[in-house]
DNA sequence: TAGATTGTTAATCGATTAACAATC
DNA sequence: TAGATTGTTAATCGATTAACAATC
């Protein structure tokens, strides 16, 4: 499914009408409306019309729009209608809790490997996984084609490691390091520091 | 320090700025230009200069802008010049790795305040915090007059939780939980679901 | 059929970029 | 002074919103 010129920012848009899609079917709904799912969003009806239009006609008028058909859609045009396995490089704290996390697991995202570059780390488990040293990251990842990686090493460690899992086939990174990557064109990063989050809630705090 | 209109997107890119200002601090810089800062970030040395120029001209033409005058700046406009006390919400696999988390106290974000509803995680010691009763949570939130919640309960009681802390207080949230939260006017919610930074990305991974 | 709601177009609004005079 | 770089304006680009014909 190639790329044609979707706004990224639509693209951004589409995991969140997947959650509350979701959300709706759990709770029984068969149909949905834009009014409907853009009420529980916080967002404006012809922003959603318009930005599934982008990828199809998947409602009816006069109806809104069919709950698990949209669900499926929209999986399917987000590459998760499969399980994608993913390499975690730093077993510190957070490692430790994102490895533990079921979230991960419950949307089709595998955490089957993870690395870590203290000696007294590696060999230990967490979970079902056994920690393995960062010189074998390259061909660990490379053998098994993983394209997926979690990044939660210090600042400092983070653009060596991002680079180095890149060459060897990584193409998208969540990347909790509190520093900015710098990586070639095509590759997709997305930073998760909580800290700039608070920051930008905290302007808007009198104190 | 009132909003003076500040488009949203630029408040928003304001602790990316400042994160790596210190970055080049501790590197040993003491100034840097418009184009070293957009180099590091990915980004545009003009909308580096636009961004800030909306808060004053806190560069000198010829030289560039003097780190530490930049980083105190930004620091007073993002009022993150002093510490704020946070409460958490949940006391599961996540909020003990937050709690665990030195990242939130080194910027001065200081989780003193944790609740969970099951009986059998109350009065249990997660590092320096006691995890309380959720029924004393409106109380202890009130009387430290607390402004800044983190969210770790699951999504179904999320919208709950939220609006409780919000009656007693709390004018910035950060969710962990998938869901969105609807909120009054005027308060802050930033959500950090890392699946939905995940799903945006395979988008754009041919399998 | 009447009512509801989509998909789409055009209008509006806002953000980014380019360019350059001001000035360190 | 000459070179560099800011702060700002105007031009461009892109995203959101409003409106409505099409149609279930």
């Amino acid at each position: 499914m190639v790329n044609k010129n979707i706004p990224d920012i639509v693209v951004g848009r589409l995991p969140l009408y997947l959650q509350t899609l979701n959300q709706m079917a759990r709770e029984g709904f068969h149909v949905a409306s834009s009014t409907v799912i853009a009420e529980r969003l916080g967002t404006t009806a012809a922003q959603i019309r318009k930005d599934l239009s982008y990828f199809g006609g998947f409602g009816k008028q006069g109806m809104g729009y069919q709950l698990f058909l949209l669900i499926d859609e929209l999986q399917k045009i987000l590459n998760i209608d499969h399980i994608w396995q993913v390499a975690l490089v730093g077993a510190g704290d957070l490692g430790h809790a994102l490895i533990h996390y079921q979230g991960f697991a419950r949307h089709g995202f595998e955490i089957i490997l993870a690395f870590d570059n203290d000696p007294a780390k590696v060999g230990t488990v967490i979970g079902p996984i056994v920690i393995k040293n960062i010189d074998t990251m390259e061909a660990e990842i490379k053998s098994r084609g993983i394209k997926v990686g979690l990044i939660t090493v210090p600042a400092r460690n983070a653009q060596e490691i991002a680079e180095r899992i890149v060459v060897c086939g990584v193409k998208a990174i969540l990347n909790y390091a509190p520093t900015t990557l710098i990586l070639p064109e095509g590759i997709q990063v997305q930073n998760v520091d909580p800290i700039l989050y608070l920051q930008r809630m905290t302007y808007y705090l009198s104190d």
